[in-house]
RNA sequence: GCCGCCUUAGCUCAGUCGGCAGAGCGUCUCACUCGUAAUGAGAAGGUCCAGGGUUCGAUUCCCUGAGGCGGCUCCA
């Protein structure tokens, strides 16, 4: 009695009433869950009404997160088994794994961890199996009496409030629809465990098998606000089989060994003494190289795109940020002033009112400052005024981090006051200059974001921001870079597109800012004459390419693991003779390599050949200049490159041009 | 800022159940050293993060602070 007739895997077929998705798929071991009409459901669900109905396997991505969601249930059976005093908050699934979240009275340690995990082994090889159950709100009130975040939930998906909104990965827990109970059931149907879940889940906790593992813990607050009690987290990832988890492991082993706090060290580049501050980097000799080579390069593009330099001071009076509004909006980011100039009599009253200062946390209030000092006309603009301007921001001290989060840094800032009507080539020009200059970097892999205003913080008027979102996101379009929404992320005064950028290992940073920014003129009262001699406000973009150098620095540092380009390498040469008496010719070619501007070096020291050879191919020097007799009497050089591919006897002249061509050409050897 | 962990030689890390502090690498010295990733020997190097407390005695235990790490919140 063949009476459903449906769509399977977008195939017509005809199945008996009553057949579930897993008698569907019963042959197909990798299939945890199938989407019916549109919905991801457990592999249990019942097929009648239904007319289409898809496979997801275990290694898709819908598949993953249920997987991973799984083992988030099964990592909370394991804490309530070991500690039955636990309540549970949220568990969902992450990029490449999960975490669950606990109110517990003792944080987690490593010890309970590795007691977790092997208690999760257990009820992994038990076989649980988990089962829906659609309950009634006053129903799962009742089962879940003792789980008072758990109640939160329910409270809030009954208020109609989305819940996905209300707590980050709250919506695994209710999700929009009824409420529904996962049992996890042992072999002999007994309930070992449950939750309170929208699911699917696995059909069994067997197949989380060898491919999980408990990451770390750490505080988190519930429902993501600072004004919430913090819970307990612990993280961990989940993957198909073994082999995924070992190379997932892996990837993570090569992003530390790649972490430019650690090569920042060990190249002697830069360091983050105490006796400075947090978050306050100094840049060592090779280090400092690298910058000026940065900086070098970006300027003579900027002088070659029009672009004028300015300079200004770190510091200025509370004036000046009042007009910018500044202190309105973020003076917790701000450095407390410098109360200067007060006098007292001796009494200790005063005679004379002093005036606060302020380091600058950002640089346009400057720039704006020099477009008024005289009136502008029509024909400067598009006036663009750039200075790799320091600013101080008081970080938080739980977020500094290496140079990605630093309290004092370098921004490669520009200003580009504009008419509104040339508003739109400026930008279009702007974002194409970025990314081309991303790209002599070594960074070819984007996609933009564009941020949109945030009613909560944001000045002026809606129409404005909508012509000003609507200019950006054409320019982003026409760039055919994918475009992602940011919906809210925008700074106060103006939306943004920022390039994010792909490293390497695949990890993206966000890199560029262009902002546009209709107020600030407004405040700072900026104008030029128009050629009909009226008075009209400039239009204002703020943009930086590099965002902060030291940032861009660190980011660099990470996608060559520290094995510059030869433009960027601190030593691009080093010249190691086969024995003591061939220093003086090396010194010889080393001096002709300096005259054509190459920052070279002879290892003169006492070590042997191949200890000087080891040593500069863990310095990650891209040219080694190696020469012994033969290359002596032949008046040349031997090549070994950082990969130990060597190019033999090559004439001192020819090697200097190959040196000299792959450093202005800037490419990667 | 909040939670947890950490801070010992220039670097990476041992160690001391409270009793004069250790290794490898690096540095320095000497000898050795002619073809592509570690020659050998010796030496120097420490307020065991800082301040306070407990103790006959603190690098070790307690408190406070600084700095770092992992998250959370934040990131103009």
């Amino acid at each position: 009695m063949p009476d459903l007739n449906l769509l399977i895997d977008g195939v017509e077929r005809s199945v008996e009433v009553g057949t579930t998705a897993s008698d569907l798929y019963a042959e197909q071991r990798d299939v945890v869950a199938v989407r019916v009409d549109g919905e991801l459901r457990d592999l249990a669900v019942a097929l009648d009404g239904v007319s289409a109905v898809e496979a997801v396997t275990i290694d898709s991505p819908d598949g993953l997160s249920i997987l991973r969601h799984s083992a988030a249930h099964v990592l909370a059976q394991a804490v309530q088994q070991v500690n039955p005093d636990a309540k549970l908050g949220i568990g969902p699934p992450i990029t490449d794994g999960f975490y669950y979240d606990f109110d517990v009275e003792e944080p987690f340690t490593p010890e309970t961890l590795k007691a977790l995990e092997k208690a999760m082994q257990r009820i992994i090889k038990e076989g649980q199996t988990f089962r829906r159950r659609v309950v009634s709100d006053d129903e799962a009130r009742a089962e879940l009496a003792a789980e008072p975040y758990k109640l939160e939930l329910i409270g809030l998906k009954g208020s109609g409030a989305d819940a996905s909104a209300a707590a980050e990965g709250a919506g695994a827990e209710v999700g929009a629809g009824e409420l529904t109970i996962y049992d996890n059931l042992r072999r002999d149907g007994a309930t070992a465990w449950k939750d309170l879940c929208r699911g699917p889940h696995l059909p069994s906790t067997r197949l989380i098998g060898n491919g999980f593992s408990l990451m770390r813990s750490a505080a988190a607050y519930w429902r993501g606000s600072e004004k919430n009690p913090q819970l307990q987290r612990i993280y961990g990832t989940a993957w198909p089989t073994k082999d995924e988890l070992v190379a997932y492991k892996e990837r993570l082993a090569e992003a530390e060994r790649r972490d430019h706090r650690k090569l920042g060290a060990e190249m002697d580049l830069f360091s983050f003494p105490e006796e400075v501050g947090s978050g306050l980097p100094v840049f060592h000799p090779k280090g400092a190289t690298i910058r000026m080579e940065m900086e070098d390069y970006s300027r003579r593009r900027h002088i070659e795109a029009g672009y004028s330099f300015v300079n200004t001071p770190h510091i200025t009076k509370a004036k000046l940020f009042q007009t910018s509004r500044h202190l309105d909006w973020y003076a917790e980011g701000m450095y407390p002033p410098m109360h200067l100039d007060e006098v007292r009599d001796a009494d200790g009253e005063v005679t004379r009112a002093g005036q606060d200062y302020y380091l600058k946390p950002m640089n346009c209030p400057m720039h704006n400052l020099v477009f008024s000092a005289r009136g502008r006309s029509y024909r400067e603009l598009p006036l663009r005024l750039f200075e790799f301007g320091h600013v101080y921001r008081y970080e938080k001290s739980g977020v500094v981090h290496g140079l990605t989060r630093a309290r004092g840094f370098t921004q490669d800032d520009a200003h580009i006051y504009t008419t509104r009507e040339q508003m739109r080539d400026e930008l279009a020009s702007l974002l194409s200059f970025v990314l081309d200059l991303l790209k002599d970097y070594g960074l070819d892999d984007f996609y933009l974001e564009l941020s949109t205003r945030d009613p909560e913080k944001s000045v002026g008027d809606e129409a404005t921001w909508d012509e000003a979102t609507r200019v950006l996101e054409e320019v982003a379009t026409s760039s055919g870079l994918e475009l992602v929404p940011d919906p809210g992320g925008a700074a106060f005064y103006g939306p943004k597109i920022s390039v994010q950028a792909k490293d390497a290992i695949g990890r993206t940073w966000q890199l560029s800012t262009i902002q546009l920014d209709f107020f600030e003129p407004d405040l700072f009262e900026l104008e030029y004459t128009a050629s009909d001699g009226s008075r009209q406000r400039p239009v204002m973009i703020h943009r930086a390419l590099f965002g902060s150098i030291e940032r861009f620095f660190g980011v660099l540092l990470e996608h060559y693991a520290g094995a510059f380009p030869p433009w960027l390498a601190p030593v691009q040469v080093v010249a190691v003779p086969v024995a003591e008496p061939f220093n003086d010719y090396l010194a010889d070619v080393v001096a002709q390599l300096r005259a054509a501007g190459v920052r070279a070096e002879v290892d003169t020291g006492d070590d042997r050949f191949n200890k000087k050879i080891r040593t500069a191919t863990k310095d990650k020097v891209p040219f080694v200049l190696i020469a012994g007799g033969e290359d002596a009497e032949a008046g040349a050089v031997s090549f070994r490159y950082r990969d130990g591919t060597q190019r033999n006897g090559v004439p001192v002249p020819e090697a200097i041009s190959l040196i000299t061509d792959a450093i202005r050409q800037r490419v990667q050897v």
